[in-house]
RNA sequence: GCCCGAGUGGUGGAACUGGUAGACGCGCCGGACUCAAAAUCCGGUACCGCAAGGUGUGUCGGUUCGAUUCCGACCUCGGGCACCA
C-alpha cells in the first residue's frame, strides 16, 4: 500500500474546498441554525508566517470546523493589521513604498496561510491599510467626535524618541516604548484622545460578565482600570486659595501632618513663578525618569512652600504645604494630605523632614499608651484613636463619618477614582489612518465633511525628511477649511494602529458595507463567540476593542456592548537554543543531535544546549512553518500544535515530536487502507442488534472516543482530544473483531473526529472508505450513551486506605454483595491478617475501603 | 512590596464534583521481520525490592475511612502591577 502523500493530497483537497466555496459564509445565513463566529487575532503582515501563527490559526480552524460539523452557521474570516512602523522602516531602509512592501507581504503570507488548509472565508478579507477600510474608520472617528468620545487637548505625553511619535500609557512599559524599547520622554503637546475614561465603570463592571475569558486577563484589566473609592475635599490655604485633595483614607485625617502638591500641580507652577528655589526643585523632579528602577531608588524629596493649609475639623491646626516629588499629577487631584503613621511613603517623607507621626488607627491588640510607629506605617484594620469624635470607631465607620461631615459642610464629596486615563491616539507617523481634521486659522479645528472622505494618504511618502513626512508634504498638508473656505492645513497625525484593530471584527460581518458597520449583519454575528490570540494583548488591544464596541453601542451602530464572548489566550511556541564555543547563537538547522548532545553539522564541534525559549530571530531558534509543511505536510504541523501541551501553555517544538506526528499520519492512513481479512463493508451498513466480545469492545472504544473528544473540543482541550483519538486508533488496530460493519463504524468515527484537526488526511481517508461526499461537510458523529457506560465497573479495594486489589463488579450489585466479595479477595485477607474490620466504606462503582481500626495517635506519627 | 498562576516519571502531560496517581504522546530497553538498514509489528518502562511488599504528585503540618485534589504555613519558578494617596 502506497504511503500517504501529504503534499499531493493537501494541494488536491485545498483546491476542492476552494472550488466548492465551502467556507464562504453566505450573506444571508440559513435560518434555523445557531451562529458561531470564530476569530483569531489578525496578523501584522511582517512578511512570513511563523510558528506562533501556525498554532493560533490551527486552534481557530479546529473550532471553526468542529462547529460547522455540529451544524452551526460559522463565520471564520481573515484580514491584515496592516498599518504600522515596520513598513516605514522597510521603506526607509530599502527605498520601497510602505504600501508596496505591505501588500507584497500580504500576498506571500496569504499563500503561506492557505498551505495550512484553514477553513477561512477569504471573500471577506481586507487590510486595514485599504482605503476602503480606513475611509470607514475616518467616518467612525467623526461619529465619535460628534458624540464627544474624541477630544483634543494639550497634555504631558509620552514621546518615543526612536519611533519619533507619542505613545498611549498602555504602550509604555517600564518607562520604555513598547516597540522601540527607548526610554520615553515627557513632552507637552496638543493631541487627540479617545475618552475611554467615560467608560471606566462599565468596562470594569462588565469584566464580571465575561465568563469565558481567562481569569488572568480579567484581573489584569481590572488592575489597569484601577478603581478606588474615596473622598475629595478642600483645604483652605493661607494665601486664601482652596486646594482639592483626594484620599482613600479619610479616617486618618486627624493623623495628618502635611499637605503635598505634585511638582506639576498648577499651584506649584504658579508659586514657582515667584520662588526661584521652588522652580529649581520642580526642574530637579522632572529629571527623574519614570522607569521602575529609578523610582525604586528615588528618594522622597520635598519643598516647603511656606504656605499652610487649615485642617478641615480644627481651624487652629495649620499643616505645612509642601511640594513633593512622589505625588503624581495624573492621579486624583495631584495633591494629597500626608498621614505618616498609616502610609509608608508619607512616613518616609515625614521622617526625612521631621514632621509629626501620630498613630490614629490602633490594631485591636495594641496598647493605646505604648503604641508607636517605627520604620513601618500601620495599614491594617483597627480602632480610631487621637481623633476627637472618631475615637473608638472602626476604619469603615470613621471613613463614613468624615465623608458625611465634609459633605454636609459642602467642602467634600465621595468620589471614585480610576487609574485608567484617556487613550492618546495621535501618532506622528505617515503609515497610518489619517485623522480627518483640518486646522483653520479662523475656525479652529474643523472635521472633514463625510462627503470629502476618505482623506487618502499621499501616493508617495518621502522618508528622507526629518520628522513626520506628512507634515513635510506641503501638497498633501495644504487644504481649505470646510467651514469658511479659506486656506487651512490638514491634521498630519495618523491614528494609533490599535484603533484599526479595535473594530475590525465588526467590519468582517459585512466588509463591503458603505457604513462602518452594517448593523443588521453585526447584530447577527456579534459577539465573537470564540476569540483566540496571545496574552500580550491582555490590556492593549482587548481593552481598546471593548471600549470601541461600547462606544459604537452608545451610537447604536451595534447592539452588543462586549465584542468577545469567549476569549482564549494561547501559549507561545518555543525551541531549544544553541550556542557555539564563541558564545554565538546557532540555528537548529546547523545542529545535529546525538545522545542528548548537540553538534555542529559542518564541523562536528559540540554546541551548548540552552533553555527552550520563544522562537525569535535574535536567538536564532526559529523553525519556519513552510519548511515543515514542505517535508511533512500541513496536517503534521497542525497535529503537533494540538498534541500533548495544553493550548494555553508554551509548547516546545522538537524534531522528534514532528516525526512522531508524521508517523501517526501514516498510521491512520495504513489503518484505513491496508488490506484486511475482514473487508469493511458498504457505506450504508450500520451496526444493528446486540454485540458482545471483541465487537462490543470496539464499539465501546469508538463511542467513548466520540463522547470524550467532543467534550474535550467543546472545552478547547485539544491535547486531550488528541489523546482520545490515539486511544481509538490503538483500539482499532488491536481489535480482534472480524465484523466489517463494526470496523467501518470505528474507522468512520476516527476519520470524523480527526477531520477538524487533520482535514486533508481526513478527506483522503473518507474517500478511501468509499464516500463521495466531503468529510468537511459531514455532520459530527454522535455517541450512543449506552455504549459509553459499561455494564461492569472496576472497583478498587483498599484496606486502611491502601490499595490491595481491584475487582470487576456488575452494574447494580448491592453494597452487601460488593463488601462480601471484597472481603474474600486474597490480598485483602492477607492484609487483614485476621483482624476484624471496624468499618467498611463502599462507594458504588468506585471503591471499597476496609478499615480495621481508627488509627491510633502512635500510628499517625511517622 | 502587592496580585495572579504553576510545581506530578527520563520528558510533554492525564486524573470528572476528594475515591485505582502516571491516560495518551515522545524517548528509552527488549524481541519479531530483514543479508543489513529504514519502515512496521509485539512486549516492557515511577522508584526500591528476586518476591511478598514498601515508597512516591515542591516542603512541613492539618481535616478525612481515603488528599495531586480541601485547609494552614513555607520554598521554588513563571506572569502581571508598582510612589495610584
Amino acid at each position: 500500500m502506497a504511503r500517504y502523500n501529504a503534499r499531493e493530497s493537501e494541494r488536491h483537497w485545498q483546491k476542492v474546498w476552494d472550488e466548492r466555496a465551502l467556507f464562504v459564509t453566505p450573506r444571508q445565513p440559513s435560518s434555523g441554525k445557531p451562529k458561531c463566529y470564530v476569530l483569531e487575532m489578525f496578523p501584522y503582515p511582517s512578511g512570513r508566517i511563523h510558528m506562533g501563527h501556525a498554532r493560533n490559526y490551527t486552534m481557530g480552524d479546529v473550532i471553526a470546523r468542529f462547529r460547522r460539523a455540529q451544524g452551526y452557521n460559522v463565520l471564520h474570516p481573515m484580514g491584515w493589521d496592516a498599518f504600522g512602523l515596520p513598513a516605514e522602516n522597510a521603506a526607509r531602509d530599502k527605498g520601497v513604498s510602505p504600501r508596496d512592501w505591505t501588500y507584497e507581504n500580504i500576498a506571500s503570507m496569504r499563500a503561506q496561510l492557505k498551505l495550512l488548509g484553514l477553513s477561512i472565508d477569504w471573500s471577506r478579507e481586507f487590510a486595514t491599510c485599504d482605503p476602503a477600510y480606513y475611509l470607514q474608520q475616518q467616518k467612525l472617528f467623526l461619529e465619535f467626535y460628534k458624540a464627544g468620545f474624541v477630544y483634543r487637548k494639550e497634555a504631558d505625553v509620552n514621546w518615543d524618541p526612536v519611533d519619533m511619535t507619542v505613545l498611549a500609557n498602555e504602550q509604555v512599559i517600564d518607562g520604555r516604548g513598547w516597540r522601540s524599547g527607548a526610554i520615553v520622554e515627557r513632552r507637552k503637546l496638543s493631541q487627540w484622545f479617545f475618552k475611554i475614561t467615560d467608560f471606566s465603570e462599565e468596562l470594569l463592571a462588565a469584566l464580571d460578565t465575561l465568563e469565558r475569558w481567562p481569569e488572568k486577563v480579567r484581573v489584569m484589566q481590572k488592575n489597569w482600570i484601577g478603581r478606588s473609592e474615596g473622598l475629595r475635599f478642600q483645604f483652605q490655604l493661607s494665601n486664601s486659595e482652596k486646594l482639592d485633595v483626594f484620599t482613600t483614607r479619610p479616617d486618618t485625617l486627624f493623623g495628618a501632618s502635611f499637605v503635598a502638591l505634585s511638582p506639576e500641580h498648577p499651584l506649584a507652577q504658579e508659586l514657582a513663578q515667584t520662588d526661584k528655589k521652588l522652580a529649581d526643585f520642580i526642574a530637579e523632579c522632572r529629571k527623574t525618569g519614570t522607569a521602575e528602577a529609578e523610582i525604586e531608588k528615588a528618594e522622597k524629596l520635598g519643598y516647603d512652600t511656606g504656605l499652610t493649609a487649615v485642617h478641615p475639623f480644627d481651624t487652629s491646626w495649620k499643616l505645612k504645604l509642601m511640594v513633593a516629588n512622589f505625588v503624581l499629577m495624573g492621579y486624583g487631584t495631584g495633591a494629597i494630605f500626608g498621614c505618616p503613621a498609616h502610609d509608608q511613603r508619607d512616613l518616609d517623607f515625614a521622617r526625612k523632614y521631621g514632621l509629626s507621626v501620630t498613630p490614629v488607627v490602633l490594631p485591636s491588640d495594641a496598647d493605646p499608651k505604648s503604641f508607636v510607629i517605627g520604620a513601618e506605617a500601620y495599614t491594617g484594620p483597627g480602632k480610631l484613636a487621637n481623633s476627637q469624635f472618631l475615637n473608638g470607631m472602626t476604619v469603615e465607620q470613621a471613613k463614613a463619618e468624615v465623608a458625611s461631615r465634609l459633605e454636609k459642610a459642602g467642602t467634600g464629596e465621595r468620589t471614585v477614582n480610576y487609574r485608567l486615563r484617556d487613550w492618546l491616539v495621535s501618532r506622528q507617523r505617515p503609515w497610518g489612518c489619517p485623522i480627518p481634521m483640518v486646522h483653520c486659522p479662523t475656525c479652529g479645528v474643523v472635521p472633514v465633511p463625510e462627503g470629502a472622505l476618505p482623506v487618502l494618504l499621499p501616493e508617495k511618502i518621502d522618508f528622507s525628511v526629518r520628522g513626520n513626512p506628512l507634515d513635510a508634504d506641503l501638497d498633501w498638508k495644504t487644504s481649505v477649511c470646510p467651514s469658511c473656505g479659506e486656506a487651512a492645513v490638514r491634521d498630519t497625525d495618523t491614528l494609533d494602529t490599535f484603533a484599526d484593530s479595535s473594530w475590525y471584527f465588526a467590519r468582517f460581518t459585512d466588509p463591503a458595507s458603505d457604513t462602518p458597520v452594517n448593523k443588521h449583519a453585526a447584530d447577527y454575528w456579534l459577539p465573537v463567540d470564540q476569540y483566540i490570540g496571545g496574552i500580550e494583548h491582555a490590556i492593549l488591544h482587548l481593552l481598546y476593542a471593548r471600549f470601541f464596541t461600547r462606544a459604537m453601542n452608545r451610537l447604536d451602530l451595534v447592539s452588543v456592548a462586549e465584542p468577545f464572548a469567549g476569549l482564549f489566550t494561547q501559549g507561545m511556541v518555543c525551541h531549544e537554543t544553541y550556542k557555539d564555543a564563541g558564545g554565538e547563537w546557532v540555528s537548529p538547522d546547523e545542529v545535529e543531535k546525538r545522545d542528548g548532545k548537540a553538534f555542529l553539522r559542518a564541523s562536528g564541534a559540540e554546541v551548548q544546549i540552552g533553555a527552550s525559549e520563544k522562537m525569535s530571530k535574535s536567538r536564532r531558534n526559529v523553525i519556519a512553518p513552510e519548511e515543515i509543511i514542505d517535508v511533512y505536510g500541513a496536517d503534521t504541523i497542525r497535529w503537533f500544535m494540538l498534541s500533548d501541551t495544553p493550548p494555553e501553555r508554551d509548547i516546545e517544538w522538537t524534531d522528534a515530536g514532528a516525526e512522531g506526528c508524521w508517523r501517526f499520519v501514516q498510521r491512520v492512513w495504513r489503518l484505513v487502507t491496508e488490506p484486511v481479512s475482514v473487508r469493511i463493508t458498504s457505506i450504508d451498513d450500520k451496526p444493528s442488534g446486540n454485540y458482545s466480545g471483541p465487537e462490543l469492545q470496539l464499539r465501546r472504544a469508538t463511542h467513548q472516543a466520540i463522547a470524550g473528544a467532543t467534550d474535550d473540543l467543546n472545552n478547547l482541550r485539544f491535547n486531550k482530544a488528541v489523546a482520545q483519538i490515539y486511544s481509538l486508533t490503538n483500539a482499532i488496530s488491536s481489535s480482534d473483531s472480524s465484523d466489517g460493519v463494526i470496523k467501518r463504524e470505528a474507522l468512520q468515527a476516527l476519520v470524523l473526529l480527526l477531520a477538524p484537526m487533520m482535514p486533508h488526511l481526513a478527506e483522503e481517508c473518507w474517500r478511501a472508505l468509499g464516500h463521495t461526499t466531503l468529510v468537511a461537510e459531514a455532520p459530527w458523529p454522535k455517541h450512543d450513551p449506552a455504549l459509553v457506560a459499561s455494564d461492569f465497573n472496576t472497583i478498587a479495594v483498599q484496606v486502611n486506605g491502601k490499595l490491595r486489589a481491584t475487582m470487576q463488579v456488575l452494574h447494580g450489585t448491592s453494597k452487601e454483595d460488593i463488601e462480601a466479595r471484597a472481603m474474600s479477595l486474597d490480598p485483602v485477607v492477607r492484609a487483614l491478617d485476621g483482624k476484624a474490620p471496624n468499618k467498611v466504606i463502599v462507594v458504588l462503582s468506585r471503591i471499597v475501603n476496609i478499615v480495621t481500626s481508627a488509627p491510633s495517635v502512635e500510628e499517625k506519627k511517622p
